[in-house]
DNA sequence: AAGTCTTTCCAAAACGTTTCGGATCAACTA
DNA sequence: TAGTTGATCCGAAACGTTTTGGAAAGACTT
C-alpha cells in the first residue's frame, strides 16, 4: 500500500507537507504541490480512510437503518427507490451509505447508540421504523445527528422528511366524493405509523368538509400489507354492505382489497371503487388499473440524504422536509349516477 | 468516547489485557475478563472501527457495486431483492455493507482499485456491469477479492453467481414447442450482457432438440427494458407476421412486447404467445398474466455475500454457483391447435 | 536447589493520517 | 540596521487499537 510517507520520500518533503498539499492548504508553494500530486498519482496513492478518520472523528459516511428490508416488502419497493434517491445524493456529496442490517433480535442487544458508534457513521437515516419501536426514543436523545423517513420528530440533531399525507388523503377521499359516494370506508396500516394517523386526518377532514358524518367503524386496519387489506375489505364489506368506495392508506392493501371484491363476485369499480396511496410501479399494470395518490419517493430519499449532510456540516435548515403529493387517477374509480 | 484505555484505567490493567480480554484470547484470567467486560459494559464502550481496521488492514465491509441503481431500473426490482439477499447474509457473517454510488464518468477519474482501497472494503460484489465496461478487466488483475453477479470470469480472488440461464431459455422455448409453436421469435438483451449470450444458446438448443432449424433474423434486442422490448416486438412482427410464439430474455421487455402485440390490435396468448424471464412480481399482476422463467433473486444476492466472505477468509471454495431456475407457469401461453 | 513449565500480565511499537507549534529565510518596513 | 512580515516548510504528538516479545511469579520436575 502507498503511503503518505511514500510520496514524501519520493518528493523529498516531510509528511506534514504531502498532507497539506493534497488537502488544498494554501501553506504549500504551487511547484511542490505539483509535484507532490505527480507522484501521489504516479505511484497510485489513495488515503487511508481508517487512518484519516481516527483523527479526525469523521468517516463520511452516513447509516442506513431499514427496520423491514424483508423480501416480504419487496413487492412495493419504495423502500429501493428511496435508498436510490439517498444513494445518488449521498454520493454527489461525497458520502458513502453503509446499511445496517437490524433484526428485532438484534437490536436488545445492541443500543442504537452503541451500534452507531461502533460502525463509525457521522449520521443516519432511518426508515420503516415504528412508533413504538424502542429505538425511537434512544435517538432523539442521543447526540448523533439523524434523519427519519415518515416520523415527525424534533430535535436538534434530529429532521425528518415525509409526504404531506394529510392533503393526499384528503385529496384522494374528495375525489370519492365528487364522483357521487359517501358511503366510503377506510383501509388504514396500523396504529403505530405516523402516516396513519395522517392518512385517517385527511380522511376525515374531507368527509367533514362535504357534511358526511364520520363513522369509526367504517375504519379498519390492514397492517399495510396485500393479506391485510383483503382481509380488512371483507370484514368491511361484511358490516358495512353499502359501501361504495374505500380509501385505503397503501397500494398494497389496495390490491388486497381489490382481491377480496372480486372474491366476493363483484367487480371493481362498477360496484366498488377504491384508491390507493403510494403510487407504486404494480398499480399501472393491474386490471383494473389503481386509481392512488403518488409519493415521490426517489426524492423523499434525496431530499433526506441532502438533510442529514446539512445537519452534519452545520448548516442552518429547516429540519423537516414535507413533500407534496398528487392524486392519480386510473381505472378503479368509478363515478356513482345521481 | 470511551476508550479502551478509560477501561484500562478502571480495571487497573494495561490496555494491552482489555484489549485481550475483549477478544476473547486465552491467557487472561476470567476473573479479570469478567472485570473487564463489566466495566466495559458500565462505560457504554464500543471499539472505533477506525483504529481496528488501520492496524488489522480489516474493515469488515463489503462493497457493492451497482453499475445502474437508477429511478429507471426500479420498475424491475432485481435489484433489490438481490441486495435483501446481500445484506442478510452479510449481516449474519458479522459484515456490513457499503454502497458505491459509480456513474460513468466518475469511473473515468477513479480505477476499480483506488476505489476500493479509499473506500477501504475487505471485498467487493458486483453487479449490473456491462461485458466491455473497462472496469471489468482492472477486477481480474486486482488482487480484492471479488464477485460478480451474472459475470462468469475466474479468477484466484475472482468468484461469480449466476442462473442457470441456458437450461432456464431452454425450458422455455420447449415449452412453447410442446404447446404446439414452431416459428417462435426472441427478444434478447443485449450483446454485453452474458445472460442474454446463454439465453440465446438455451434457444438455439431447444429449437434443434426439436428439429426446429435456427433462423438468426427472429432474434432482436431489446436493451432488457420495456420500451426496447415493445420496438423489438413491433419490428419482428412485421418481418415475421408468421410468429406465433416469443421468447423474452427478460420479463420487462415481454411486458413491453404484450404492448406491442395490443397495440397491433392483436391479442395475447390467442395470437402471439409470450414467454418473459426474471419472474418479476409485476408478471403476476399484468393482464394477462405472464408466464416466465422464475430466477432466485435473494438466494444469489445471499450466496454472492457468501462467496465473497469465503473468499475473503481464505476458505477453499467453488468460486462459481449457479442457481437453479423454473418455468412458471401463467396465462401467457396458449396451445396451438394443431 | 536448580531448572522448566504455566499462567497471567504488560510496555512499547506499529498502523497512516492530521494538526499544533514553531523554524527558516528572504523581502519588506521604519 | 534592526525589526517585522510572509511564504514555505517540518518535527512530533495524537487518534484508538492490535500485536510482539517478553516478564513475573508460582507450581512442578529432576
Amino acid at each position: 500500500m502507498v503511503t503518505i510517507k511514500d510520496i514524501a520520500k519520493a518528493a523529498q518533503v516531510s509528511v506534514t507537507t504531502v498532507s497539506r498539499a493534497l488537502n488544498g492548504y494554501d501553506d504549500v508553494n504551487e511547484e511542490t504541490r505539483k509535484k507532490i500530486k505527480r507522484f501521489a498519482d504516479q505511484l497510485g496513492y489513495s488515503p487511508n480512510m481508517a487512518a484519516r478518520s481516527l483523527v479526525s472523528k469523521k468517516t463520511k459516511t452516513l447509516g442506513l437503518l431499514l427496520s423491514n428490508v424483508t423480501r416480504a416488502s419487496s413487492k412495493d419497493n419504495i423502500a429501493f427507490e428511496v435508498l436510490c434517491g439517498m444513494n445518488d445524493r449521498a454520493g454527489e456529496l461525497d458520502y458513502d451509505l453503509v446499511l445496517f442490517s437490524t433484526t428485532p433480535q438484534k437490536q436488545k442487544i445492541k443500543s442504537y447508540k452503541n451500534l452507531c458508534q461502533e460502525r463509525g457513521v457521522d449520521g443516519v437515516i432511518i426508515m420503516g421504523i415504528r412508533l413504538d419501536d424502542p429505538y425511537l426514543e434512544e435517538i432523539v436523545s442521543s447526540d448523533i445527528p439523524c434523519v427519519l423517513i415518515d416520523i415527525p420528530l424534533q430535535g436538534p440533531n434530529v429532521g425528518y422528511v415525509t409526504s404531506d399525507n394529510i392533503k393526499g388523503a384528503y385529496t384522494a377521499v374528495k375525489h370519492l366524493i365528487e364522483n357521487g359516494h359517501s358511503r366510503i370506508g377506510m383501509i388504514n396500516g396500523h396504529a403505530q405509523a405516523d402516516v396513519s394517523i395522517q392518512r385517517l386526518k385527511g380522511y376525515t377532514d374531507a368527509l367533514e368538509s362535504s357534511g358526511i358524518p364520520f363513522d369509526p367503524t367504517r375504519v379498519l386496519d390492514g397492517s399495510f400489507s396485500e393479506a391485510g387489506g383483503k382481509e380488512a375489505m371483507y370484514r368491511l364489506l361484511s358490516m358495512h354492505p353499502e359501501t361504495t368506495a374505500v380509501f385505503c392508506s397503501s397500494d398494497l392493501m389496495a390490491l388486497g382489497a381489490v382481491q377480496a371484491v372480486k372474491g366476493l363476485g363483484r367487480r371493481v369499480p362498477d360496484d366498488i371503487s377504491i384508491i390507493g396511496f403510494d403510487n407504486i410501479d404494480l398499480t399501472a399494470y393491474t386490471s383494473p388499473s389503481l386509481t392512488t395518490v403518488n409519493q415521490h419517493k426517489y426524492e423523499s430519499g434525496y431530499q433526506a440524504a441532502q438533510l442529514l449532510v446539512d445537519l452534519l456540516e452545520g448548516r442552518n435548515v429547516s429540519h423537516h422536509i414535507v413533500l407534496n403529493t398528487e392524486l392519480v387517477k386510473r381505472e378503479s374509480v368509478k363515478r356513482l349516477p345521481l
